[in-house]
DNA sequence: CGCTGCCGTGACGCTTTTGTGACAGCGTTC
DNA sequence: GAACGCTGTCACAAAAGCGTCACGGCAGCG
């Protein structure tokens, strides 16, 4: 997980509460104590994820949410409301402002990372440190490391990210100007075919151990990651 | 899902907001904060959604609804109304004026997104990534996937968008002509025979498994996917 | 019972899509 | 500053899929 995290909250014994359970879990911590400096981080720091209590000295939670989405650059980090017993009402609301979930107090820090590795996990399934692995081939993204079975295998930054994104969304068929949002980013302008070389030397690599026929193209789609060959056992048709 | 919305809203911070919402539900969203400008743009980019305030300043939202159904380009573009508590009692007269769904504020994001995405499935079921079954015929948009009982049915595209087509709208016999609109786009200019070639590959694949019964022939219509025989089998052996 | 359309089917060029090897640019390393 | 590793793009080769046609069978009809 290992995630940068923005916690906004103005009482302090629950400021420091939450955020040593969420060192605890692995995650840098951001502070802030009220929503204009949590404003001002956000944008300095581009938290992973802003965790916002509801109830807040001048500006409250739902109008920082909602400076959050307003902003181009701060539009897709996930948000997380805090919200103490008794605002239920409120939800909707929070959630109406865009938050992407809500947890009441009192919670349990257990529960609370939970939510978090949540958020995060739709966010951004490939952001998470968590080993994939599929069809025998495992990816460790804590150690950059990729193996096929016992077999190290050794990949480019690129082929790495590709190989990454395509591990933790499996199965599905993903096109060539997908694949260049995801893995290049949505803001680069390279050549659709481009994303075919990549896939090649990614091939290429994973060739040693058959491991190539994981990457499956889809004639007129894109590619897929599938440990499912899609082959019929040899019914005798041509 | 993917669809382009057109939002018609005259408060800005609910035109944020609600935009906001639909963006990160992977909406392309246009905006119109008033009913002439709605007019123009819904002929121009052809949406494939229309999301209307019921309070406008000037022609309000029946209004517009009325005039939206009124053109023949523009008949067939789905509309949805955003209505404040209170004016339930005007749900009658939406619906009558043809609107397709109608949601109350304050609403959630979630059920926004959701009605959305009802109101698109009644329009165009194959565009929804929905896993499509009929006859033990399995279809599955997002892997691009084909699969008779456990067997893998291997597809080229036009025959996996043809079968795609006939699944969403089984039962309905559709004539060459509309088969080529639908599966081909209705700007290609092909032989209205290509259909029945294709129709003949797809048959050539559902073959192994006998699911080539479902695609039918109705002489002189045009063809169609139907679970239901119509015929009383010899033997009841399969 | 023979005609007349309609449909099934196999074959065949052609186009489009994808695989592949090569290469030049670039930033880093040694 | 030479060598290296990685990248994006290209051109060409290979493959796959597509649309059309011609032939033949068959249904419906008089």
């Amino acid at each position: 997980m290992a995630a940068n995290i923005l916690l906004v909250e103005d009482e302090p014994a629950i400021q420091e509460l939450v955020a040593v359970n969420l060192v605890r879990a692995g995650h840098q911590v951001l502070r802030a104590g009220d929503a204009e400096t949590a404003l001002r981080l956000v944008r300095e720091a581009l938290p992973d994820l802003v965790l916002v209590d509801w109830m807040l000295p001048g500006m409250n939670g739902v109008e920082l949410a909602r400076r959050l989405r307003a902003d181009e650059r701060t539009r897709s980090v996930p948000i997380i409301m805090l919200t103490a017993r008794g605002e239920e009402q409120d939800k909707i609301t929070g959630l109406e402002t865009g938050a992407d979930d809500y947890v009441t107090k009192p919670f349990s820090p257990r529960e609370l990372v939970a939510r978090i590795k949540a958020v995060l996990r739709r966010q951004r399934p490939q952001a998470t440190d968590d080993i994939v692995e599929i069809g025998g081939l495992q990816l460790d993204p804590s150690t950059h490391r990729v193996t096929a079975g016992e077999l190290p295998i050794n990949l480019g930054p690129t082929e790495f990210r590709l190989l990454h994104f395509l591990m933790t969304h499996p199965e599905r068929v993903h096109s060539r100007a997908q694949l260049l949002d995801q893995v290049w980013g949505d803001h680069v302008f390279v050549e659709e075919r481009t994303v075919d070389v990549h896939i090649r030397r990614l091939r290429g690599a994973l060739e040693a151990t058959q491991h190539d026929r994981l990457v499956q193209t889809v004639r007129g789609s894109g590619y897929r990651l599938s440990a499912d060959l899609g082959v019929a056992p040899a019914l005798g048709v041509e």
